[in-house]
DNA sequence: GCAATAAATGAACAGTGTTTAGTATTGATC
DNA sequence: GATCAATACTAAACACTGTTCATTTATTGC
């Protein structure tokens, strides 16, 4: 039941944007009184963090049915980030919801934080992968976040329409990527 | 007047967030009728457009008042890095506030994209003088792109508390603008 | 002084998150 | 099967929101 409210506040946000996500709807749609949903959930905030989640274990779950992990370390990542930049096109709203900057203290859904942080260590580990059999020099964790520092400001820069005209965003991160994963000195 | 307003929306944004800056709290803290304010702003959106503007002026006016533009091409654009860094960090607020996620598409604001736009071109002109004189290789504005990029990623990570612990920012994006200025190649 | 215009207001509307009191509905125990 | 406690669920109400509109106050131009 958790889940389905989650689900139909998302399905309302993705239609009509944040300000339609109210408790009344949602019930609405779910065929429930909007009191209940309390029976469920503290508070808003608690329902969005729930929708959060979601966002993120489907995120995860696209990532990991994209990356193709069979070609080669170069090959390999940057399937990874162009999962990533395809999630973010292919659903804004989920982007949009994930990384909002008017969310509360993220460490008061534990539920929340593990969707996110299962991604980000997703990451990490098939970085680490070619680190440990030395076709990466560095730390695995450093890398990871630089990964995604590029992933995302990228996708903010599109997403304020700022980015020079004529280049795709994989014309954009690809000679990044390729810069982040051959330089030879990480740390300063 | 409309910039009073602005002025009073954002003070009370700093102290108790984004769902208390209501019309009737702003009017009130001004000393005027709360729909008086449609005489200046046509709805909530604009005023807080004219907010965020605000933000972005006063956020080139203190990396204009930081960057080290004597002391030579590197510690010139690190000292822009930082200022960049530390805005975010003495105002949280407003650099939430400027990249939130959940606002009306900036072309519907001419001032604010305008202020956007004057910080983005500031940072490009600093990056063109380098590259005219030679002292850097590759397009301005794409390096530009990249140094945003880096920099609004970084944020956003440390606002989600998702960056490795006993480093800090500076250790994160020092080595990364390095890597930026120094490499050969930038375009794929 | 007076009409015309602008500035400012108060009441009202539909909608919000949340609280509270109250009603069904279940499930276990006697 | 009847009784009772616990649970699921609802409706009413509260304080608040953005926005509209009719009305009043102030300020001009003559």
């Amino acid at each position: 039941m958790r889940q389905r409210l989650a689900d139909q506040a998302l399905a309302i946000y993705r239609e009509r944007g944040l300000p339609a996500v109210s408790f009344r709807r949602v019930a609405e749609a779910v065929g429930i009184s909007h009191t209940l949903i309390y029976r469920y959930f503290p508070d808003k905030d608690a329902l969005l963090a729930q929708a959060r989640a979601a966002c993120f274990r489907d995120f995860e779950v696209f990532v990991r049915a994209r990356e193709a992990d069979t070609a080669g370390m170069t090959a390999h990542i940057h399937s990874v980030a162009q999962a990533y930049i395809d999630f973010a096109q292919q659903y804004p709203a989920d982007y949009r919801l994930m990384f909002s900057t008017e969310q509360p203290p993220p460490d008061r859904y534990p539920r929340l934080l593990a969707a996110r942080q299962s991604l980000f260590e997703h990451t990490v580990a098939l970085i680490d992968r070619y680190v440990e059999r030395g076709e990466l020099r560095g730390d695995a964790r450093l890398i990871a976040h630089a990964l995604w520092i590029n992933l995302h400001g990228l996708m903010m820069l599109h997403g304020a329409q700022q980015l020079v005209h004529g280049m795709t965003l994989a014309q954009l991160i690809d000679p990044i990527i390729d810069r982040l994963l051959t330089s030879e000195e990480r740390e300063p």
